[in-house]
DNA sequence: CTCATTTGACCTGA
DNA sequence: TCAGGTCAAATGAG
């Protein structure tokens, strides 16, 4: 994939969020929008620095899961590695930060010294079944408690929704075998629930969430996210699948009204950074 | 019964 | 040495 192109891409992007900003000061005004915008931009410029970083890829290349098996913590250095920040907006629907379209495993917390909130430490389920090594780590924002700060570690090397989801526009649902179904409940995002089993009983950290995805949305979700990680891993077996299957095949409008515009946004967010 | 979360202990790297 | 990251037993939910 080349470079030039994608930074064009991304820096058209950016111009068009600026636009839009100045449209939304004049119109409506909701402090919400605005802060979604100013993510929309702190995305772009990520990936355009991150874009310019030439050696990071490299690094995940060096790395193979196969010969750590034994020293899970020699990985630390050598995993990719990058963060972004999800906007909460309390009013809506959406109570926590917003997956990704994969499904994780809440495999510890922290407290970290000088952070008002603990860090959470996320990953895939699919570890054990399909081997994936890819984490998160989600830690809410000291001065805005809206905003989540999500650190994502290592590739997904595991088959998510995506294909699963792909599978379903040719046949029926009942088709699916068991580890697909297993699949499918990724998009039940149940990651931050909070205070829930275990001893618990602490007041609920990360707001349970659950994400209404139709079929359209969910596609058009995950053909982002995908398409986001090809800015980074070129050598993607999906690939070649997945950019030659455009984000917004399944929509007629990606930018049309604020409601798209809101989902879009996170997503972005999720994917660009 | 199975699976996810909690949480304290343990390990690693700076 | 210590903060951050992970493990794994205990516990709860479905």
């Amino acid at each position: 994939m080349e470079k030039r192109p994608l930074m064009n891409e991304l820096t058209q992007g950016r111009d068009l969020a600026n636009q839009l900003k100045d449209h939304l000061h004049k119109t409506v005004s909701p402090q919400t929008c605005d802060s979604l915008v100013e993510q929309i931009l702190s995305s772009y410029e990520n990936a355009l620095s991150m874009l310019n970083r030439p050696t990071q890829a490299d690094a995940v290349d060096s790395y193979s899961p196969h010969h750590c098996n034994t020293n899970v913590f020699k990985k630390r250095k050598t995993m990719e590695k990058w963060s972004e920040q999800v906007k909460v907006c309390s009013g809506s629907m959406v109570e926590g930060p917003l997956s990704d379209g994969y499904s994780w495993r809440k495999y510890g917390q922290k407290d970290i010294l000088g952070a008002n909130h603990p860090r959470a430490y996320y990953r895939c389920t699919h570890r054990n079944v399909q081997g994936c090594l890819a984490t998160k780590q989600v830690q809410r924002s000291d001065e805005d408690s809206s905003l989540f700060e999500v650190t994502y570690r290592g590739r997904h090397t595991c088959i998510q929704a995506t294909q699963l989801s792909k599978a379903l526009e040719k046949k029926p649902k009942k088709e699916e075998s068991v580890e697909e179904r297993r699949m499918d409940r990724g998009f039940s995002f149940k990651a931050y629930r909070g205070g829930g089993g275990g001893g618990g009983g602490e007041e609920a950290l990360f707001p349970s969430f659950s994400f209404a995805s139709t079929p359209i949305e969910t596609e058009k979700l995950e053909n982002l996210f995908y398409l986001g990680h090809n800015l980074q891993t070129s050598d993607s077996d999906l690939s070649d699948h997945m950019i030659n299957s455009t984000p917004t095949s399944a929509t007629n409008s990606p930018f049309g009204d604020l409601d798209l515009d809101f989902d879009f946004d996170v997503t972005e967010s999720e994917m660009f950074v």
